[in-house]
Parts: structure tokens; C-alpha cells; sequence
DNA sequence: GCCAACGTTGGC
DNA sequence: GCCAACGTTGGC
């Protein structure tokens, strides 16, 4: 099981929206950096990933699960972009701001600290346990 | 709205 | 294959 960060800005696909798409789920399409395709090309079904606001809100507000392999981004007909589908698993209970993660030496490695433009992360198992934990969500899922 | 970081493109 | 120009992301 690997574990993943998927960011987003609110305004254009919000946690709320995500939400709304229940168990089915929602493509995690748009992906046009070849970094955030190849980790998507990584992940298996069940994986657990965080779901970022970025540029407004900027902190992890909850948790997905992908629910479908990779495969070809519908939202353009270059072959080259593809992507999973997640789906929202629950909220954060206090939501992981970016600034309360800078500010532990644990994430210090986090690529949410070091990779601020990569949209689609790996999170190593520590950091994950250390987010949750951090967000009030104990046992981590 | 600005700017730093960084990925992509294209000329040579 | 290098590198300058350019575009995009995202924090502030």
C-alpha cells in the first residue's frame, strides 16, 4: 500500500465537490506534468492519498482512495496525459495547514514542503502517519 | 498581484 | 545536447 497527496484548488475542484461524487468517484484529470502522470501510473487500486487546497485554503482537508487504474485522460485526446479516479474516504477532523507542516521537523522532508509545484506527490509512511496524526486522525486509515 | 521555482519548448 | 525564452504553479 502506497500513499499519495493530490492537490487541488477549490475553486476549480473543491473537497466538498469531491465529496459530492460519493463512492463513484471522479477522474483526477488535467494532469499535465510528466512527474505527477508517472506517480499516478504507480498506483494501485486502494491506495490512500490526501487531498490538498492549494492556493486557497492551503491544508490537507481529507482523505481519497483510488478506486480506478490509471488510464487515458478524457479531457483531451493527446495520449501522452493520463490519470486515476479517487474518491473522498473522510474528512480531516482539524484540517493539516501547510504552514503547521513546515513547521514540524518530521514532514521537513515532505515533498509538499520541498516540491511546492507538484501537484500529484508520493507521501512516505511516516509522513502519513505523522499528518494524520497531526490532523486528528488516529489510527491512521 | 507579485515573484520564485521549475518544467517545457525551440533555436543553434 | 545545451541553454535562453517562455509559461505555469503556488505561496505569500
Amino acid at each position: 500500500m502506497a500513499y499519495w497527496l493530490f492537490k487541488s484548488e477549490p475553486f476549480k475542484w473543491s473537497w466538498d465537490d469531491q465529496k459530492k461524487r460519493g463512492a463513484e468517484g471522479e477522474e483526477w484529470d488535467g494532469i499535465r506534468n510528466y512527474q505527477a502522470r508517472n506517480n499516478m501510473r504507480a498506483m494501485k487500486l486502494g491506495d490512500k492519498g490526501f487531498f490538498y487546497h492549494s492556493n486557497v485554503g492551503l491544508e490537507v482537508v481529507g482523505i481519497v482512495e483510488v478506486c480506478k487504474l490509471v488510464h487515458p485522460d478524457s479531457t483531451t485526446s493527446d495520449e501522452r496525459w493520463e490519470c486515476v479516479d479517487i474518491c473522498a474516504v473522510c474528512d480531516m477532523p482539524e484540517p493539516v495547514s501547510l504552514m503547521r507542516a513546515k513547521a514540524n521537523p518530521k514532514l521537513a522532508k515532505m515533498a509538499l514542503v520541498t516540491s511546492t509545484r507538484l501537484s500529484v506527490q508520493p507521501v512516505t509512511e511516516a509522513e502519513w502517519k505523522e499528518v494524520c496524526r497531526m490532523g486528528g486522525l488516529v489510527p491512521a486509515p
